[in-house]
DNA sequence: TGGTATTTGTCCGTATGTATC
DNA sequence: GGATACATACGGACAAATACC
Protein backbone atom coordinates (compact mmCIF):
# COMPACT_ATOMS: atom_id res chain seq x y z
CA UNK A 1 0.00 0.00 0.00
CA UNK A 2 1.88 3.20 -0.99
CA UNK A 3 0.46 6.19 0.71
CA UNK A 4 0.09 9.27 -1.16
CA UNK A 5 2.10 12.02 0.10
CA UNK A 6 -0.94 14.56 0.70
CA UNK A 7 -2.62 11.22 2.70
CA UNK A 8 0.27 10.96 4.83
CA UNK A 9 0.27 14.91 5.84
CA UNK A 10 -3.40 14.66 6.31
CA UNK A 11 -2.61 11.87 8.91
CA UNK A 12 0.08 13.93 10.71
CA UNK A 13 -1.81 16.95 10.72
CA UNK A 14 -4.93 14.86 12.22
CA UNK A 15 -2.80 13.33 14.94
CA UNK A 16 -1.23 16.10 15.78
CA UNK A 17 -4.80 18.08 16.16
CA UNK A 18 -6.14 15.00 18.11
CA UNK A 19 -2.63 15.16 20.35
CA UNK A 20 -3.79 18.97 20.67
CA UNK A 21 -0.20 20.39 19.44
CA UNK A 22 -2.12 23.41 18.06
CA UNK A 23 -3.38 24.49 21.31
CA UNK A 24 -1.61 27.69 21.91
CA UNK A 25 -2.53 29.46 18.81
CA UNK A 26 -5.71 26.87 18.16
CA UNK A 27 -4.48 27.10 14.62
CA UNK A 28 -2.62 25.52 12.23
CA UNK A 29 0.66 27.25 10.82
CA UNK A 30 0.69 28.64 7.77
CA UNK A 31 0.43 26.73 4.26
CA UNK A 32 3.66 28.15 3.28
CA UNK A 33 5.19 26.94 6.65
CA UNK A 34 3.98 23.44 6.30
CA UNK A 35 5.24 23.40 2.86
CA UNK A 36 8.72 23.97 4.02
CA UNK A 37 7.81 21.34 6.84
CA UNK A 38 7.01 18.68 4.86
CA UNK A 39 9.12 19.48 1.93
CA UNK A 40 6.03 19.43 -0.42
CA UNK A 41 4.28 21.70 -2.91
CA UNK A 42 1.57 24.02 -1.63
CA UNK A 43 -1.42 21.97 -3.62
CA UNK A 44 0.00 18.78 -1.77
CA UNK A 45 -0.63 21.10 1.47
CA UNK A 46 -3.78 22.42 0.37
CA UNK A 47 -5.67 18.62 -0.20
CA UNK A 48 -4.21 17.62 3.04
CA UNK A 49 -6.36 20.36 4.69
CA UNK A 50 -9.23 20.01 2.61
CA UNK A 51 -9.39 16.49 3.77
CA UNK A 52 -9.37 17.68 7.38
CA UNK A 53 -12.46 20.43 6.23
CA UNK A 54 -14.52 18.12 4.95
CA UNK A 55 -14.51 15.82 8.39
CA UNK A 56 -14.97 18.28 10.37
CA UNK A 57 -11.58 18.65 12.07
CA UNK A 58 -10.57 22.31 11.24
CA UNK A 59 -12.26 25.11 9.06
CA UNK A 60 -10.44 27.62 6.63
CA UNK A 61 -10.64 31.11 7.09
CA UNK A 62 -9.42 33.30 3.62
CA UNK A 63 -7.06 35.63 4.38
CA UNK A 64 -6.54 34.82 8.10
CA UNK A 65 -5.74 30.94 8.44
CA UNK A 66 -6.97 26.95 9.32
CA UNK A 67 -8.77 27.13 12.68
CA UNK A 68 -8.66 24.04 14.51
CA UNK A 69 -12.66 23.15 16.01
CA UNK A 70 -13.25 22.05 19.21
CA UNK A 71 -13.96 18.78 20.50
CA UNK A 72 -11.64 16.80 18.26
CA UNK A 73 -11.14 14.67 21.46
CA UNK A 74 -15.14 13.79 21.69
CA UNK A 75 -13.96 12.85 18.40
CA UNK A 76 -17.96 11.38 17.03
CA UNK A 77 -16.17 10.38 13.90
CA UNK A 78 -16.24 6.97 12.69
CA UNK A 79 -18.74 5.62 15.18
CA UNK A 80 -21.47 5.80 13.03
CA UNK A 81 -22.83 2.64 13.07
CA UNK A 82 -23.58 1.21 9.67
CA UNK A 83 -20.92 3.23 7.52
CA UNK A 84 -20.29 2.33 4.29
CA UNK A 85 -21.00 -1.45 3.36
CA UNK A 86 -23.24 -2.51 5.91
CA UNK A 87 -22.06 -3.35 9.42
CA UNK A 88 -18.67 -5.40 8.96
CA UNK A 89 -16.75 -2.03 9.93
CA UNK A 90 -17.97 -1.69 13.54
CA UNK A 91 -17.68 -5.71 13.84
CA UNK A 92 -13.70 -5.23 12.95
CA UNK A 93 -12.76 -2.14 15.06
CA UNK A 94 -14.98 -3.08 18.30
CA UNK A 95 -15.18 -6.51 20.50
CA UNK A 96 -18.71 -6.96 19.77
CA UNK A 97 -19.97 -10.09 18.21
CA UNK A 98 -22.20 -10.12 14.90
CA UNK A 99 -24.29 -12.78 13.13
CA UNK A 100 -26.47 -12.31 10.64
CA UNK A 101 -29.71 -14.66 9.82
CA UNK A 102 -31.42 -15.01 6.51
CA UNK A 103 -35.00 -14.75 6.94
CA UNK A 104 -36.33 -15.21 3.36
CA UNK A 105 -34.77 -15.54 -0.17
CA UNK A 106 -36.07 -15.57 -3.60
CA UNK A 107 -35.69 -14.64 -6.96
CA UNK A 108 -38.23 -12.28 -8.47
CA UNK A 109 -39.12 -10.04 -11.09
CA UNK A 110 -39.70 -6.13 -10.34
CA UNK A 111 -43.60 -5.15 -11.21
CA UNK A 112 -44.46 -1.47 -11.67
CA UNK A 113 -44.74 -0.69 -7.51
CA UNK A 114 -41.85 -2.39 -6.88
CA UNK A 115 -40.14 -0.52 -9.38
CA UNK A 116 -41.54 2.99 -7.90
CA UNK A 117 -40.13 1.73 -4.73
CA UNK A 118 -36.63 0.75 -5.49
CA UNK A 119 -35.58 2.63 -8.61
CA UNK A 120 -35.07 -0.68 -10.56
CA UNK A 121 -36.57 -1.01 -14.14
CA UNK A 122 -39.61 -2.77 -14.31
CA UNK A 123 -38.72 -6.27 -15.99
CA UNK A 124 -35.22 -6.64 -14.16
CA UNK A 125 -34.71 -9.71 -12.16
CA UNK A 126 -33.61 -9.36 -8.39
CA UNK A 127 -32.57 -11.40 -5.99
CA UNK A 128 -34.88 -10.25 -2.91
CA UNK A 129 -34.37 -11.29 0.52
CA UNK A 130 -34.81 -10.29 4.36
CA UNK A 131 -31.84 -10.86 6.54
CA UNK A 132 -31.47 -10.36 10.58
CA UNK A 133 -28.12 -9.23 11.85
CA UNK A 134 -27.42 -9.49 15.13
CA UNK A 135 -25.34 -7.25 17.57
CA UNK A 136 -23.85 -9.06 21.25
CA UNK A 137 -26.41 -11.88 20.34
CA UNK A 138 -29.31 -8.99 19.83
CA UNK A 139 -31.29 -8.69 16.83
CA UNK A 140 -31.09 -4.94 16.15
CA UNK A 141 -31.09 -4.52 12.49
CA UNK A 142 -33.35 -6.22 9.94
CA UNK A 143 -31.88 -5.95 6.05
CA UNK A 144 -33.90 -5.99 3.09
CA UNK A 145 -31.86 -6.57 0.05
CA UNK A 146 -32.71 -6.26 -3.86
CA UNK A 147 -30.02 -7.37 -5.87
CA UNK A 148 -30.06 -7.08 -9.92
CA UNK A 149 -29.37 -10.82 -10.80
CA UNK A 150 -27.33 -9.68 -13.81
CA UNK A 151 -24.65 -7.91 -12.00
CA UNK A 152 -24.64 -10.41 -8.83
CA UNK A 153 -24.68 -13.61 -10.30
CA UNK A 154 -25.31 -17.10 -8.58
CA UNK A 155 -26.66 -15.82 -5.05
CA UNK A 156 -27.06 -18.55 -2.65
CA UNK A 157 -28.31 -18.22 0.82
CA UNK A 158 -24.86 -19.65 2.36
CA UNK A 159 -22.98 -16.59 0.71
CA UNK A 160 -26.17 -13.83 2.20
CA UNK A 161 -25.21 -15.49 5.56
CA UNK A 162 -21.42 -14.37 5.39
CA UNK A 163 -21.07 -10.98 3.73
CA UNK A 164 -22.51 -10.76 -0.05
CA UNK A 165 -20.09 -7.46 -0.20
CA UNK A 166 -16.96 -9.83 -0.12
CA UNK A 167 -18.75 -12.20 -2.44
CA UNK A 168 -19.19 -9.37 -4.75
CA UNK A 169 -15.83 -7.74 -4.66
CA UNK A 170 -13.92 -10.50 -4.44
CA UNK A 171 -15.48 -13.43 -5.96
CA UNK A 172 -16.92 -11.04 -8.68
CA UNK A 173 -14.29 -8.47 -8.70
CA UNK A 174 -16.51 -5.77 -8.91
CA UNK A 175 -15.74 -2.19 -7.61
CA UNK A 176 -17.98 -0.34 -5.58
CA UNK A 177 -17.25 3.05 -5.74
CA UNK A 178 -20.37 4.62 -3.93
CA UNK A 179 -23.85 5.18 -2.80
CA UNK A 180 -26.69 6.94 -2.37
CA UNK A 181 -28.57 6.88 1.12
CA UNK A 182 -31.72 8.09 2.45
CA UNK A 183 -32.46 8.19 6.25
CA UNK A 184 -35.85 8.07 7.73
CA UNK A 185 -37.73 7.50 10.64
CA UNK A 186 -40.50 5.24 9.94
CA UNK A 187 -43.43 2.84 11.48
CA UNK A 188 -42.54 -0.56 12.96
CA UNK A 189 -43.93 -3.31 10.37
CA UNK A 190 -45.62 -6.62 11.71
CA UNK A 191 -42.31 -7.94 10.87
CA UNK A 192 -40.23 -5.53 12.59
CA UNK A 193 -42.18 -5.99 15.58
CA UNK A 194 -41.90 -9.49 15.09
CA UNK A 195 -37.85 -10.09 14.81
CA UNK A 196 -36.43 -6.67 16.23
CA UNK A 197 -35.70 -5.92 20.03
CA UNK A 198 -37.82 -3.35 19.59
CA UNK A 199 -38.57 -3.09 23.39
CA UNK A 200 -41.28 -0.60 23.35
CA UNK A 201 -40.50 1.40 20.75
CA UNK A 202 -43.49 1.62 17.51
CA UNK A 203 -40.70 3.31 15.02
CA UNK A 204 -37.70 2.17 13.52
CA UNK A 205 -34.75 4.31 11.89
CA UNK A 206 -34.44 3.45 8.53
CA UNK A 207 -31.57 3.67 5.82
CA UNK A 208 -32.09 3.16 2.45
CA UNK A 209 -29.04 2.92 0.07
CA UNK A 210 -28.79 2.58 -3.68
CA UNK A 211 -25.73 1.23 -4.55
CA UNK A 212 -24.16 1.80 -7.69
CA UNK A 213 -21.24 -0.27 -10.45
CA UNK A 214 -18.76 1.40 -12.10
CA UNK A 215 -20.94 1.04 -15.07
CA UNK A 216 -23.43 3.62 -13.53
CA UNK A 217 -26.10 1.11 -13.04
CA UNK A 218 -27.69 0.88 -9.91
CA UNK A 219 -27.13 -2.75 -8.56
CA UNK A 220 -28.30 -2.49 -4.95
CA UNK A 221 -31.50 -1.27 -2.90
CA UNK A 222 -31.52 -2.21 0.60
CA UNK A 223 -33.56 -0.73 3.50
CA UNK A 224 -31.66 -0.97 6.26
CA UNK A 225 -34.05 -1.05 9.41
CA UNK A 226 -32.65 -0.53 13.12
CA UNK A 227 -34.11 -0.49 16.28
CA UNK A 228 -33.39 3.32 17.81
CA UNK A 229 -31.42 2.56 20.69
CA UNK A 230 -28.43 1.86 18.05
CA UNK A 231 -29.01 3.98 15.03
CA UNK A 232 -26.92 6.64 15.42
CA UNK A 233 -25.56 8.86 12.10
CA UNK A 234 -23.02 11.18 11.82
CA UNK A 235 -21.59 13.84 9.15
CA UNK A 236 -20.58 16.98 8.58
CA UNK A 237 -21.56 20.09 6.89
CA UNK A 238 -19.94 23.17 5.60
CA UNK A 239 -21.82 26.51 4.52
CA UNK A 240 -21.81 26.85 1.01
CA UNK A 241 -20.29 30.33 0.02
CA UNK B 1 -21.83 37.55 -7.13
CA UNK B 2 -18.56 36.88 -9.32
CA UNK B 3 -19.19 33.29 -9.89
CA UNK B 4 -15.89 31.42 -10.51
CA UNK B 5 -14.83 29.80 -13.17
CA UNK B 6 -15.59 25.79 -11.67
CA UNK B 7 -18.53 26.23 -10.54
CA UNK B 8 -19.86 27.47 -13.77
CA UNK B 9 -18.57 24.72 -15.44
CA UNK B 10 -20.03 22.13 -12.43
CA UNK B 11 -23.63 23.48 -12.99
CA UNK B 12 -23.07 23.40 -16.63
CA UNK B 13 -22.38 19.57 -16.47
CA UNK B 14 -24.82 19.25 -14.05
CA UNK B 15 -27.51 20.42 -16.14
CA UNK B 16 -26.23 18.28 -19.02
CA UNK B 17 -26.54 14.93 -16.99
CA UNK B 18 -29.88 16.07 -15.34
CA UNK B 19 -31.60 16.78 -19.36
CA UNK B 20 -29.79 13.83 -19.97
CA UNK B 21 -27.21 14.53 -22.79
CA UNK B 22 -24.60 12.14 -22.22
CA UNK B 23 -27.33 8.94 -22.34
CA UNK B 24 -25.40 7.56 -25.20
CA UNK B 25 -22.33 6.46 -23.47
CA UNK B 26 -23.35 7.18 -20.15
CA UNK B 27 -20.15 8.91 -19.65
CA UNK B 28 -18.80 12.38 -19.38
CA UNK B 29 -16.55 13.31 -21.97
CA UNK B 30 -12.49 13.46 -21.13
CA UNK B 31 -11.19 15.37 -19.26
CA UNK B 32 -8.80 16.97 -21.77
CA UNK B 33 -11.71 17.16 -24.43
CA UNK B 34 -13.40 19.42 -21.38
CA UNK B 35 -10.33 21.70 -21.40
CA UNK B 36 -11.03 22.81 -24.75
CA UNK B 37 -14.84 22.92 -25.05
CA UNK B 38 -14.63 24.80 -21.36
CA UNK B 39 -11.52 26.97 -22.16
CA UNK B 40 -9.88 25.95 -18.87
CA UNK B 41 -6.84 24.21 -17.25
CA UNK B 42 -7.76 20.15 -16.18
CA UNK B 43 -7.19 21.25 -12.52
CA UNK B 44 -10.30 23.16 -13.18
CA UNK B 45 -12.18 20.44 -14.36
CA UNK B 46 -10.88 18.76 -12.06
CA UNK B 47 -12.57 20.39 -9.70
CA UNK B 48 -16.09 21.04 -11.05
CA UNK B 49 -15.67 16.97 -11.59
CA UNK B 50 -14.88 16.45 -7.94
CA UNK B 51 -18.15 18.37 -6.59
CA UNK B 52 -20.46 15.94 -8.89
CA UNK B 53 -18.64 13.35 -7.48
CA UNK B 54 -19.13 14.52 -4.14
CA UNK B 55 -22.92 14.54 -4.97
CA UNK B 56 -23.41 11.74 -6.16
CA UNK B 57 -24.14 12.73 -9.87
CA UNK B 58 -21.12 10.82 -11.17
CA UNK B 59 -18.19 8.43 -10.41
CA UNK B 60 -14.77 8.86 -11.87
CA UNK B 61 -13.05 5.52 -12.51
CA UNK B 62 -9.39 5.57 -12.97
CA UNK B 63 -8.01 4.65 -16.72
CA UNK B 64 -11.65 4.58 -17.47
CA UNK B 65 -13.68 8.22 -17.57
CA UNK B 66 -16.37 9.54 -15.73
CA UNK B 67 -19.62 7.23 -15.18
CA UNK B 68 -22.82 9.12 -14.77
CA UNK B 69 -25.03 7.62 -12.50
CA UNK B 70 -28.35 6.45 -12.81
CA UNK B 71 -31.76 8.07 -11.28
CA UNK B 72 -30.23 11.96 -11.18
CA UNK B 73 -33.95 12.70 -12.61
CA UNK B 74 -35.51 11.39 -9.73
CA UNK B 75 -32.98 13.59 -7.81
CA UNK B 76 -33.41 13.08 -4.11
CA UNK B 77 -30.83 15.79 -2.85
CA UNK B 78 -32.07 19.04 -2.40
CA UNK B 79 -35.49 17.60 -0.46
CA UNK B 80 -33.53 16.98 2.43
CA UNK B 81 -35.46 19.00 5.03
CA UNK B 82 -33.07 20.87 7.82
CA UNK B 83 -30.31 21.35 5.35
CA UNK B 84 -27.97 23.91 6.97
CA UNK B 85 -29.50 26.65 9.04
CA UNK B 86 -33.06 25.23 9.84
CA UNK B 87 -35.25 25.33 7.40
CA UNK B 88 -35.34 28.87 6.06
CA UNK B 89 -34.25 26.84 2.82
CA UNK B 90 -37.45 25.01 2.19
CA UNK B 91 -39.46 28.14 3.08
CA UNK B 92 -38.06 29.82 -0.18
CA UNK B 93 -38.20 27.03 -2.52
CA UNK B 94 -41.16 25.15 -2.46
CA UNK B 95 -44.60 26.62 -1.55
CA UNK B 96 -44.90 26.18 1.78
CA UNK B 97 -45.55 28.40 4.43
CA UNK B 98 -43.49 28.42 8.17
CA UNK B 99 -44.02 30.00 11.05
CA UNK B 100 -42.08 29.53 14.85
CA UNK B 101 -43.80 30.13 18.31
CA UNK B 102 -41.19 30.57 20.90
CA UNK B 103 -42.16 28.17 23.87
CA UNK B 104 -39.57 28.91 26.36
CA UNK B 105 -36.63 31.61 26.66
CA UNK B 106 -34.30 31.65 29.45
CA UNK B 107 -30.71 32.35 30.11
CA UNK B 108 -28.83 30.13 32.23
CA UNK B 109 -25.57 28.76 33.67
CA UNK B 110 -23.94 25.46 32.11
CA UNK B 111 -23.55 22.64 34.83
CA UNK B 112 -21.76 19.79 35.18
CA UNK B 113 -24.72 17.10 33.24
CA UNK B 114 -25.15 19.85 30.69
CA UNK B 115 -21.79 19.90 30.20
CA UNK B 116 -21.89 16.52 29.32
CA UNK B 117 -24.65 16.47 27.06
CA UNK B 118 -23.87 19.86 25.06
CA UNK B 119 -20.25 20.04 24.99
CA UNK B 120 -19.90 23.74 26.17
CA UNK B 121 -17.68 24.02 29.15
CA UNK B 122 -19.13 24.18 32.93
CA UNK B 123 -19.54 27.45 33.89
CA UNK B 124 -20.56 28.71 29.97
CA UNK B 125 -23.54 31.29 29.97
CA UNK B 126 -26.16 30.51 27.45
CA UNK B 127 -29.50 31.48 26.02
CA UNK B 128 -31.77 28.06 26.52
CA UNK B 129 -34.88 27.86 24.26
CA UNK B 130 -37.91 25.64 22.98
CA UNK B 131 -38.99 27.03 19.78
CA UNK B 132 -41.88 25.17 18.12
CA UNK B 133 -41.88 25.10 13.88
CA UNK B 134 -45.10 24.99 12.21
CA UNK B 135 -44.91 23.95 8.25
CA UNK B 136 -48.30 24.39 6.50
CA UNK B 137 -50.00 25.17 9.97
CA UNK B 138 -49.26 21.87 11.17
CA UNK B 139 -46.59 21.55 14.36
CA UNK B 140 -43.60 19.36 12.88
CA UNK B 141 -40.55 20.79 14.69
CA UNK B 142 -39.68 21.13 18.07
CA UNK B 143 -36.31 23.33 18.42
CA UNK B 144 -34.29 23.28 21.53
CA UNK B 145 -31.20 25.57 20.69
CA UNK B 146 -28.59 26.19 23.40
CA UNK B 147 -26.35 29.78 22.06
CA UNK B 148 -23.37 30.80 23.97
CA UNK B 149 -24.14 34.29 25.33
CA UNK B 150 -20.68 35.46 24.97
CA UNK B 151 -20.83 35.27 20.94
CA UNK B 152 -24.67 35.62 20.47
CA UNK B 153 -25.55 39.07 22.54
CA UNK B 154 -28.58 40.36 23.79
CA UNK B 155 -30.96 37.37 22.44
CA UNK B 156 -34.58 38.64 22.61
CA UNK B 157 -37.57 36.65 21.97
CA UNK B 158 -38.86 38.69 18.89
CA UNK B 159 -35.71 37.76 17.53
CA UNK B 160 -35.79 34.04 18.26
CA UNK B 161 -39.08 34.32 16.61
CA UNK B 162 -37.73 35.51 13.22
CA UNK B 163 -34.98 33.83 12.34
CA UNK B 164 -31.70 33.92 14.82
CA UNK B 165 -29.38 33.35 11.77
CA UNK B 166 -30.06 36.10 10.19
CA UNK B 167 -29.40 37.65 13.41
CA UNK B 168 -26.28 35.98 13.92
CA UNK B 169 -25.17 36.70 10.57
CA UNK B 170 -26.20 40.25 9.47
CA UNK B 171 -26.72 42.25 12.88
CA UNK B 172 -23.83 40.57 14.88
CA UNK B 173 -21.95 40.35 11.33
CA UNK B 174 -20.36 36.78 11.64
CA UNK B 175 -19.84 34.28 9.78
CA UNK B 176 -20.71 30.55 10.64
CA UNK B 177 -18.88 28.53 8.24
CA UNK B 178 -19.55 24.45 9.19
CA UNK B 179 -21.14 22.15 11.59
CA UNK B 180 -21.25 19.26 13.11
CA UNK B 181 -24.50 16.71 12.99
CA UNK B 182 -25.84 13.61 14.56
CA UNK B 183 -29.16 11.79 13.52
CA UNK B 184 -30.50 9.56 16.16
CA UNK B 185 -34.09 8.45 16.44
CA UNK B 186 -35.27 9.11 20.45
CA UNK B 187 -38.37 7.74 22.18
CA UNK B 188 -40.91 10.71 22.08
CA UNK B 189 -40.71 13.05 25.58
CA UNK B 190 -43.79 13.80 27.14
CA UNK B 191 -43.01 17.71 25.61
CA UNK B 192 -42.64 15.92 22.41
CA UNK B 193 -45.93 14.38 22.50
CA UNK B 194 -47.61 17.73 23.99
CA UNK B 195 -46.42 20.16 20.94
CA UNK B 196 -46.15 18.24 17.89
CA UNK B 197 -48.60 16.42 15.57
CA UNK B 198 -47.32 13.10 16.53
CA UNK B 199 -50.30 11.43 15.49
CA UNK B 200 -49.56 7.25 17.39
CA UNK B 201 -46.03 7.64 17.04
CA UNK B 202 -43.98 7.50 19.77
CA UNK B 203 -40.51 8.16 18.48
CA UNK B 204 -38.98 11.47 16.90
CA UNK B 205 -36.18 11.67 14.40
CA UNK B 206 -33.54 13.83 16.45
CA UNK B 207 -30.56 16.45 14.51
CA UNK B 208 -28.00 17.26 16.97
CA UNK B 209 -26.20 20.00 15.56
CA UNK B 210 -22.91 21.39 17.09
CA UNK B 211 -21.97 24.87 14.93
CA UNK B 212 -18.76 26.46 14.85
CA UNK B 213 -17.72 30.35 14.29
CA UNK B 214 -14.32 31.36 13.25
CA UNK B 215 -12.14 31.07 16.23
CA UNK B 216 -12.94 27.44 16.00
CA UNK B 217 -15.31 27.77 19.38
CA UNK B 218 -18.82 25.55 19.41
CA UNK B 219 -21.35 28.27 19.78
CA UNK B 220 -24.67 26.59 19.61
CA UNK B 221 -25.95 22.62 20.11
CA UNK B 222 -29.34 22.52 19.06
CA UNK B 223 -31.50 19.40 18.82
CA UNK B 224 -34.37 19.80 16.44
CA UNK B 225 -36.79 17.22 17.09
CA UNK B 226 -38.76 16.07 14.11
CA UNK B 227 -41.77 14.47 13.43
CA UNK B 228 -41.01 10.93 11.59
CA UNK B 229 -43.32 11.83 8.59
CA UNK B 230 -41.02 14.89 7.95
CA UNK B 231 -37.71 13.15 8.21
CA UNK B 232 -35.91 12.74 5.84
CA UNK B 233 -32.18 12.81 4.86
CA UNK B 234 -30.02 12.52 2.00
CA UNK B 235 -26.39 11.79 1.95
CA UNK B 236 -23.90 10.48 -0.38
CA UNK B 237 -20.55 8.32 0.45
CA UNK B 238 -17.88 7.02 -1.19
CA UNK B 239 -15.90 4.27 -0.81
CA UNK B 240 -12.50 4.84 0.78
CA UNK B 241 -9.20 3.69 -1.11
C1' DT C 1 -7.27 56.31 8.08
C1' DG C 2 -4.28 54.07 4.97
C1' DG C 3 -0.63 51.11 3.21
C1' DT C 4 1.81 46.81 3.51
C1' DA C 5 2.53 42.08 4.64
C1' DT C 6 0.38 37.71 5.49
C1' DT C 7 -2.78 34.04 4.40
C1' DT C 8 -6.09 31.50 1.97
C1' DG C 9 -8.70 30.98 -2.73
C1' DT C 10 -8.60 30.41 -7.70
C1' DC C 11 -6.40 29.25 -11.86
C1' DC C 12 -2.84 27.95 -15.05
C1' DG C 13 0.73 24.78 -17.16
C1' DT C 14 3.58 20.73 -16.89
C1' DA C 15 5.38 16.24 -15.67
C1' DT C 16 4.85 11.61 -14.07
C1' DG C 17 2.33 7.55 -12.33
C1' DT C 18 -1.19 4.03 -12.92
C1' DA C 19 -5.28 1.67 -14.50
C1' DT C 20 -8.07 0.44 -18.59
C1' DC C 21 -8.78 -0.91 -23.20
C1' DG D 1 3.05 -2.82 -26.24
C1' DG D 2 0.67 1.44 -27.18
C1' DA D 3 -3.06 4.75 -26.66
C1' DT D 4 -6.30 6.72 -23.59
C1' DA D 5 -7.92 8.48 -19.21
C1' DC D 6 -7.84 9.59 -14.49
C1' DA D 7 -4.58 10.48 -10.17
C1' DT D 8 -0.83 12.71 -7.98
C1' DA D 9 2.47 16.24 -7.53
C1' DC D 10 5.20 20.36 -8.58
C1' DG D 11 5.66 25.35 -9.28
C1' DG D 12 4.04 29.84 -10.31
C1' DA D 13 0.75 33.89 -10.81
C1' DC D 14 -2.82 36.76 -9.21
C1' DA D 15 -7.04 37.86 -6.38
C1' DA D 16 -9.41 38.60 -2.05
C1' DA D 17 -9.80 38.80 2.87
C1' DT D 18 -7.46 39.71 6.99
C1' DA D 19 -4.04 41.51 10.23
C1' DC D 20 -0.80 44.85 11.59
C1' DC D 21 1.60 48.97 11.87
Amino acid sequence: MPKEKFTSIYEALKDNIIQKKYQETNMLPSELSLVEEFHCSRNTIRRAIAQLNSEGYVQSIKGKGVVVLEMNNAAPFNLSISNFSGLNIITKNKDVSAATSVLSFERLMIDETLSQKTGFKTGSEVYHLHRLRYINNEPLILDINYFLCDVVKDLTVEIAQKSIYHYIQHDLGLKIPSSRRMIRVEKATQEDMDVLALKDYNCVGVIISNTFIEDGRMFEYTESRHTPDNFTFVEFAQNQK
